[in-house]
DNA sequence: CCCTTATATTAGCCATGGCTAACCGGCGCA
DNA sequence: TGCGCCGGTTAGCCATGGCTAATATAAGGG
């Protein structure tokens, strides 16, 4: 339906969204330059897809949402799928989905989606929006922002950074792991955090990327 | 590295080749217009990945020929991967594996090729090109052109006509299928054959498109 | 309140890959 | 031999989606 480029537009507006969103954000976002970002913009309201307010920024319109939803999903079932039949590891999966996912069609999205039982979150612990669109699991919390000495269960990791992925892999922070924080730096920011036995620092620029629960969900 | 555009003709400049294929016949496997694939085989021998005789025809050089290959290997691993996993019918997975193929990494390639234990064959029983292009395989015959009252092996059938895989299938026509001729019409050219105990006919037109060996492979 | 600076837009260019219309080349048939 | 026809090419148009350079706007500091 509609292109590679427009898809991307989507997606990233709604990453970064949902009000308002700069040129130059999303310019840099898709590694464009502002005023390809500002043609494409004009290009998405054409089409009902964004409201635009000239030097102010654009919002994905309802329309814009469900088609950024649907490529979210299917990046997501796409991650989870390769993780699950290939084996491959959470640092690798984001690019190939990436490229996978505008080529992906409503059927092979459903029987992919059949195939690993609905799944609600992918390997990173994003949540993967149902087929129309509905998201649930929303409730995590970023780490940098968690209260001290509690136990908390690791939910979401990001997952379009390998380098970053491939350290909280090497330090077994991943969806599933507990952890504790036993103190957090009062210049930086940084945490100090308490995995099973182990002590671990984690910066806060990593802590703001990781999300977590008090809970583990059933 | 190239464009989906170029991909498409290199794949199908391959399907016909391997010599002087025509710009109509061309243009008329693309769905596009003459002029479109005229402009299209000039870019590629720019390119340098066909030579191109004005009035005569487009060849793939060996350059362009590789990357036809590796193409047609990620399309048939695609499908292959597609049956195995998700269960999709031989008549489905073309059109899925047709824009898969496209975005397809190297790496992804190796890791389905792996997982599947590097097939020699897709569900269609297509050969499948090795990752540096090598092709086996190439030894089956149209089953039109086949001897009676011998004990044939179907070995391939068509992959991109879903109304005639349909019918093969519904019929038991499928790679593995032993049979045997028991009459050819001489007139249109039809044959009647006998799948077990079942006598079925078969016209000349989708004889012509379904392979045979005399013997079972190991 | 103006001026600087960052952000946003516009203008105008390019490559890709479609299209139609018009023209050309070569081959078979009368 | 010549002519028609089919296939091939050329010319010229369009949309998409990049880019740079120049210009416009908004917002904060002096």
């Amino acid at each position: 339906m509609y292109s590679v480029a427009v898809e991307d537009y989507l997606k990233s507006l709604w990453k970064l969204g949902p009000n308002n969103v700069g040129t130059k954000q999303l310019a840099d976002n898709l590694q464009v330059s502002k005023a390809s970002a500002t043609k494409m913009i004009l290009r998405l309201a054409e089409k009902e897809l964004v409201d635009h307010i000239p030097y102010k920024g654009a919002s994905l319109t309802k329309k814009g949402e469900l088609e950024a939803l649907s490529i979210v999903r299917k990046h997501r079932l796409l991650e989870t799928f390769l993780s699950q039949t290939l084996g491959l590891g959470r640092e690798e999966i984001h690019d190939e989905a990436e490229k996978l996912e505008h080529a992906l069609s409503k059927n092979l999205e459903m029987a992919i989606a059949e195939y690993l039982g609905n799944p609600t979150r992918d390997p990173h612990g994003h949540p993967i929006p149902g087929p129309n669109g509905e998201l649930y699991n929303e409730r995590d919390l970023p780490l940098c922002d968690s209260p001290i000495n509690m136990s908390l269960t690791v939910m979401q990791v990001p997952d379009d950074d390998p380098s970053i992925l491939s350290w909280l892999e090497n330090n077994g922070i991943h969806p599933g792991t507990e952890l504790k924080i036993i103190s957090r730096d009062k210049f930086d920011g940084g945490l100090n955090v308490k995995i099973g036995e182990i002590k671990k620092r984690i910066s806060s620029s990593i802590a703001s990327l990781v999300k977590i629960s008090f809970e583990v969900e059933n």
